[in-house]
RNA sequence: GGUCCCAUCGUCCAGAGGUCUAGGACACAGCCCUUUCAAGGCUGCGACGCGGGUUCGAACCCCGCUGGGACCGCCA
């Protein structure tokens, strides 16, 4: 069985490139029938935030995701790292007891000026390993002595990973690039290498499909899956979406949080298909805003290996499509659930939002678009024919929008009326606007009486 | 600096040696439609980074260069 995961830290807020890789996460589990997991990696006690996560939890559902396992979901396997400290510490000992590891007590001013003279020298930054030659004997005296240590893994003499990845295909890492790396911090916490690894390994997860930025890791985490003789899952490096200045999507640059987009009005599935486009395309006939069709169409060999660049046009292209989607019906809908004024046109309110969601691509356009139909603007000047029009749409004998544009043309045509001579002042004063939908429409929408009121009937 | 990765219109993607005088979408420009702003339809602008190979033939394969990116933490 197919098993993939999102593992966010709860450090900040989903944004586009964290959100994408939810995204084909769990696209590919869906596509083979498979599971999808939601892992919250809080290891840094420090940095992570409990707000975050009901944040980042909030967001993946408002995207349309659903997954079998996660922090919301009751089990008897806690799937944030922080309430798993036990099953680090098992599996740590088992790495004690295999003398794959051992404790350093270097401090970080020595690390770091190692780091600094490696640097100068030209030479790749990695831990020396002077304390893998520490003798246990001298290793016990230190911590009973009350110093704690951090853990690094013993990586064996000339270490060299490779591995086949999904997406990049063969992958390769001489020998010597890395160091021993930390698996325990001095705290006993495990690092994001180690319970990272173990915690894909108890779950089951096959394939783990994560952004670039963690190749290295990925030779890392071998070495740990490796020693412990574990089934290695199939990985799946993305490219990372880049901000429009072709950086790494961070904290700073660009990344506009899930969050606000949300705000903003778009919708979730014009966020899916538009993130369904970075690095992929759906095939034709998928329906981009269906996440089960965009499963049944995906699939790991036809992601692009570089890395595409957030474009909030394209979102916005997306977010009209998506909109135009739903349409008139449900929209207006929406319309009146989030503005009660909207109520007494209700069962004419449809298809002039069908044509108003041409142009407005959001919610909220709309609400702005239709506002006149629940406030007048007395103020605009009557033309002299205008109350005979409003005596003439009391007459029609059937209330739609092509028998108001009917009435509306040959009206202007039997007064001798030019276009825009008729229906600006019309507009003007129906809609308080100078321009807008078409006037049949707010006709129509407005209704016999309210017409009539306005025209000055009454 | 070291390791790894990437390289097609401004941007997102197609393109898996001949069907490519390179296709679609967004953006941009023009035209049409039109009571208005849009939308829509049509047309246009616009790219295989450079240099060597391999081959009858290369956007596709190989090498080099250039450019871009990522990673090198007791962060994830």
């Amino acid at each position: 069985m197919i098993r993939t995961r999102f593992a966010p830290s709860p450090t900040g807020e989903l944004h586009i490139g964290g959100a994408r890789t939810a995204l084909f996460n769990y696209l590919f589990a869906r596509s083979a029938g498979g599971e999808f997991l939601l892992r919250i990696d809080d290891t840094d006690a420090e940095r992570s935030r409990k707000e975050y996560e009901a944040r980042l939890l909030n967001d993946l559902h408002w995207l349309g995701l659903t997954w079998d396992a996660g922090p919301d979901i009751p089990s008897d396997t806690p799937l944030r790292q922080s309430e798993r400290g036990e099953i680090y510490a098992q599996w740590m000992d088992r790495l004690r007891e295999a003398g794959a590891v051992y404790p350093c007590f270097c401090t970080e001013e020595r690390l770091t000026s190692l780091r600094e003279g490696q640097t100068a020298r030209g030479e790749p930054p990695r831990y020396d390993g002077r304390c893998r030659s520490l003798s246990p004997d001298e290793a016990r005296r230190r911590m009973e002595a009350g110093e704690r240590p951090c853990w690094r893994l013993a990586l064996p003499e000339g270490y060299s990973a490779a591995f086949n990845d999904a997406v990049r295909g063969p992958q390769s890492f001489p020998a010597g690039t890395i160091g021993d790396f930390v698996v325990q911090r001095s705290d006993g916490t495990p690092t994001y290498l180690f319970a990272s690894a173990v915690d894909d390994y108890l779950t089951g997860i096959t394939h783990v499909i994560r952004g670039d930025e963690h190749v290295p890791n990925t030779a890392r985490q071998l070495a740990i899956i490796d020693r412990m003789g574990w089934l290695r899952p199939v990985f799946a490096h993305i490219p990372m979406v880049l901000s429009a200045d072709r950086r790494k999507l961070g904290k700073r640059t660009g990344s506009t949080p899930i969050r606000e987009y949300r705000e903003r009005g778009f919708l979730p599935e014009a966020l899916d298909a538009y993130l369904a486009t970075l690095s992929w395309t759906p095939e034709a006939e998928a329906n981009p805003f269906d996440l089960a069709s965009l499963a049944a169409s995906f699939s790991l060999d036809k992601i692009a290996q570089s890395s595409p660049v957030h474009d909030e046009e394209h979102l916005l292209h997306w977010q009209r499509e998506a909109i135009k989607q739903r349409g008139g019906e449900a929209l207006a809908a929406e319309l009146i659930a989030g503005e009660p004024r909207f109520a007494p046109f209700e069962e004419r309110l449809a298809p002039i939002v069908a044509d108003l969601l041409e142009e407005a691509p959001f919610l909220r356009d709309l609400n702005e678009a239709l506002s006149f139909l629940w406030s007048r603007s007395d103020s605009e000047p009557r033309e002299p024919w205008m109350p005979q029009l409003a005596a003439e749409l009391a007459k029609l004998a059937s209330w739609t929008p092509e028998a108001a544009e009917g009435l509306l043309r040959s009206f202007m045509k039997e007064r001798g009326l030019k276009g825009r001579a008729f229906f600006h002042p019309l507009r003007r004063l129906l809609t308080g606007r100078d321009s807008g939908a078409p006037l049949p429409l707010v006709v129509f929408t407005l209704g016999r009486e309210e017409c009539a009121a306005r025209l000055g009937l009454l």
